[in-house]
DNA sequence: AGAGTTGTGTAGATCGCTCTACGTCCATCG
DNA sequence: CGATGGACGTAGAGCGATCTACACAACTCT
């Protein structure tokens, strides 16, 4: 394990070393045909001795760099780990290396981390970011392997993974319903805000709520809150909470909020807990079922759509797509509701009219 | 805004396209010296219009890759976007990007992440990872400038960066011995586990307990667990919960538990929720402060590091390293305590002596 | 005026790998 | 026995950038 300080070994160094051409040695790692067993034996161990790695952007450049690239929209949100771990496992066994781009604070920066990865040369994108428009991703798809999750809309050059979000708002909607719950109040993201266009997961989630609510005979009712008002990184809690407040402190009869994500959810739970009103008087629902939801100190209600599964499948789709496949793949998941203690029958409050100010 | 899908423009192209060189180009975009005015505008505007960008794998051959890696140990931990976050901001001016290589789920893949970060020949390498060997570390830190978050040995070779753990473990006891505390428990990883030796953050951390708990004449008590025992991805919290749930369900005065961080905090608010004792009965502090610990619901107390600012200066050594700086600069950070719901002052339980199993 | 400076641009080598094309050896076959 | 074809290796071009020279003006000094 002789390790030369000054420049590093490279391919050239183990051809010499194991007396062959670097075109062998290449064929070795690549486990590309037209290798004798002996050959392979001998470049092996010179690999070893050297402790050569093959460096990726040499690789990029004619080759494939073996790397996929995750570009995840924000860093805080605890659901996009879940994605990233499923793919993780998937990955375990390949040649594959995996790295992530997150987006930056400013939200703005749609495609900028995409293309952090696209200029890195990664074999393949998966992409998560909804505020991306639909004609970028197909121009980058027509280049590279690109699966896009939370997509709605299938396109013609890139995979899309999504989970069934009708689905998902109707099982949470009819959870709150089937407590005994009328007034359903939807937490989202504001108009004007692109995620909130109707491919995105936002978008079809409030379109689910509102479908059932009128299947319910009941009025639907947005509460929206802009997590770009908030330079605070905070992926709209605190935004949430904020909106929440005002509502809950301003109701007298129960009221049941169905958060379009998780992170939206412990902003609600924060008002909730503040104004001190028990799960009967207030019922909140999540989406994404993140792991602190499970928690029993949180007992979130919340809609899992199974992140590693996706993660999961976005990587095999991404491997289909790296081995050859053209034609593009729409797969859409099933969410499953997680029922917990932070949704119950609904309970009135008791007579004296509180009322508090932040 | 024209783009031709076969083959993507190079700077071959924006050459031709401005009548120039290559080589003025490359002048052009790295801001190099020997370009007039009236060049820059010429092939500023080329670039803009074939919507060119240099790839960094071809820049890396050479050159640099304008990028930064940031290893993070787990996905799971929220601490660490923090640190990511910090990190991203003090970039955010700079024409350096940065990518994540998170660690495989298989702790003993210590070195692995890193490397991907090195075989994709970033510019510069910010690890966290604690299972990796000095010299190894040694070796790489020769050839790329690298910063290590959590050593506290300085190196020859690279910067490291670390919290006072020894403070911040006073700090901890000490509020609890403030409060009234007198058996004060410190749960933190097995030894044997590679992250408990007297360098890691919690080997330190337990060093400092043990320090401070002699110091205020109590005896030291340890809880271990071991986070590699569960193939269940979540940092040791299900094991915290296991080993504290067993603790407090056979004691009958009140416990005082600072748990090594955040995440086993998590684990230990789990036991105390499913017991049903207060904070009095069972105090918890934490350590890292992350997200959730401030939420109403989970109100852990808990030591904060300053993650954003750790991520901030991380990126600053390392692009003092790129800039030249040769010999290595060992920061330390104060910690903060952060009191909070979890901890209070001792309160005896009820008399019926209560005992339930899992 | 000749000799330095600057300032600006280009040519061409080079980074470390992969890939195509081709050469060689050897066994098999008509 | 020469042709055929498969197995195994090598040579050398090429990927897209950067970087080191160096050329050529246009100025500025003695």
């Amino acid at each position: 394990m002789t390790t030369q300080a000054r420049r590093s070994v490279t391919i050239e160094d183990v051809a010499q070393h194991a007396g062959v051409s670097r075109a062998a040695v290449s064929k070795v790692i690549r486990d590309a045909y037209g290798v004798s067993d002996e050959m392979r034996v001998r470049v092996t161990a010179s690999i070893a001795e050297l402790g050569y790695r093959p460096r990726a952007s040499a690789r990029a450049m004619r080759g494939s760099s073996y790397t996929l690239g995750f570009e995840i929209p924000s860093i805080h949100n605890h659901f996009f780990p879940k994605i990233i771990t499923g793919a993780m496992t998937a990955l375990a066994e390949s040649r594959y290396q995996l790295i992530i781009a997150p987006a930056g604070p400013d939200h703005d920066q749609g495609p900028q981390a995409i293309e952090v990865l696209a200029d890195r040369q990664v074999d393949g994108i998966v992409a998560i970011s909804s505020r991306v428009p639909q004609e970028w991703l197909e121009e980058l798809g027509r280049t590279t392997p690109l699966v896009m999750i939370g997509r709605h809309h299938a396109s013609v050059h890139y995979d899309t993974l999504v989970a069934d979000d009708i689905a998902g708002a109707a099982l949470a909607v009819r959870h709150l319903y089937d407590l005994g719950h009328r007034r359903i109040v939807h937490l989202t993201l504001a108009e004007g805000v692109p995620d909130a266009t109707s491919s995105t997961p936002h978008g079809v989630r409030a379109l689910g709520y509102e479908r059932v609510m009128r299947e319910l005979g009941l009025e639907p009712e947005f509460l929206r809150v802009d997590p770009d008002d908030a330079r605070g990184r905070d992926g709209g809690e605190s935004q949430a909470y904020a909106a929440v407040f005002e509502l809950l402190d301003r109701a007298d009869e129960p009221v049941a909020i169905f958060a379009a994500h998780d992170e939206l959810a412990l902003g609600v739970l924060r008002a909730v807990a503040e104004l001190g009103l028990s799960a009967g008087q207030a019922s909140v629902v999540g989406y994404d079922d993140t792991d602190i939801a499970e928690h029993p100190r949180m007992s979130l209600t919340s809609v899992n759509q199974s992140g590693t599964r996706m993660g999961a499948i976005a990587v095999r789709l991404l491997l289909e797509r790296i081995a050859g496949r053209a034609q593009s793949v729409h797969e859409v998941v099933a969410p499953k509701m997680m029922a917990r203690g932070s949704s119950a029958a609904p309970e009135h409050r008791a007579h004296e009219r509180r009322r508090r100010t932040p």
